[in-house]
DNA sequence: ATTTATCTTGACCGATTGGTCAGGTCGGGC
DNA sequence: GCCCGACCTGACCAATCGGTCAAGATAAAT
């Protein structure tokens, strides 16, 4: 009787959800918020606006939909960062991992790009609770790792900074490293083996 | 007769193109180019939106110009890096004068971030030419410095990128950092030092 | 086979978009 | 005072925006 919930969805409402959230990520992350339009993405999906509408009961909440869908795969990395292990090994798994999403989830990347640098309207709470929470457990992590002696001292904050933006800038700005790059050059490849190499020597004690 | 000409500009004229680069500068990067519209770049700088096109014949000549216009100060830090002084000296000057581009003007860094994150439309030309050239020119001159062994080796295309990435990071994701690190903190302040430590480090032989 | 809930669509709506235009206002030179 | 070009505006336009709706097509359950 009702729109379609979550739970006990058809094939159809399984595939059509997919189909929007998938064509909402091409879409959205290319264009930001504001930029994209329901024609565009109802078009990407192969799906009439209305047949959209739907699914979704507004542009909102297709974009809301895939914030939240894709936050938890792009904080995983930094959870999974191991009080018990090597401190190295440790951040340079971080390291790898978070460049191996930059470069297998561009569009993701984007998306979380656009909606900060717009302020992060509908991100805030989350970057204010989860978020801050979670990094404010690394840190302490890390600050004991290097009252320990076993990685050099250091802003723990500035140094997860410094990690979020060097690897999601190989995703954010793609079109300008391949462009000043030129032909002829793998950037995820170089950047791992660039990264590698700073990180190493910036926490060797 | 005609519209008005860039020589020979009146009072008026002056006060209102400039008036319109300045709300134009506020509205595209806060929204994007797809995302702003004339009438909030007309009501930020005080105009009617007719009276706007007066003065730019479109929304699309506002945001070319304001690129134009902010693309030279964007790239002269680097520029400005001079293969005669010390090599790292020269490199820290750069990273300096980054940030202090990213601290005193985040408006034309997120007007770039918003025209790179999609796709760099309009400023391909100028990143496959001038700024290309420009990263090669610089280029050369970290590898002399790297093979005469006064800096560490490492490819100097990922270390400019470092650099980019981790300046603007601190001007396009403002919001971010500030949430995260909470109040009582001047991120800019702290940035300062940690990059100082970081590629003080990362440059050493 | 018929009912019933799910799925899909063309036509449409008011609001907003970038942009136009005819005509009005203003200020400085004569 | 008058004139002329620079400056400004209300009214308007076609296109597009997010979203609605009634009715039709399709599939599933009985």
């Amino acid at each position: 009787m009702t729109k379609p919930q979550a739970k006990t969805k058809t094939k159809i409402q399984e595939r059509n959800s997919r189909a929007i959230l998938e064509a909402g990520l091409d879409v959205f992350s290319a264009q930001g918020f504001r930029g994209a339009t329901l024609d565009q993405i109802a078009e990407a999906a192969g799906l009439s606006k209305p047949n959209l509408l739907y699914y979704f009961p507004s542009k909102d909440a297709i974009y809301l939909a895939l914030l939240e869908q894709q936050l938890q795969t792009w904080l995983y990395p930094l959870r999974a960062m191991d009080p018990l292990g090597d401190p190295l090994a440790e951040v340079m798994a971080y390291v790898r991992r978070k460049l191996e999403l930059s470069r297998d989830f561009p569009r993701e990347s984007r998306l979380f790009a656009n909606e900060i640098l717009q302020g992060a309207p509908r991100l805030m709470p989350e970057i204010e609770g989860a978020l801050k929470r979670l990094v404010e457990e690394k840190s302490a992590i890390l600050t004991r790792w290097m009252s320990e002696g076993r990685i050099a001292r250091m802003s723990p904050v500035h140094l997860i900074f410094a990690i979020w933006a060097m690897t999601q800038h190989y995703a954010d700005f793609d079109v300008q490293v391949r462009a000043v790059l030129g032909p002829g050059h793998d950037p995820f490849a170089e950047a791992g083996s660039f990264l590698e190499q700073l990180f190493r020597k910036l926490l060797a004690p």
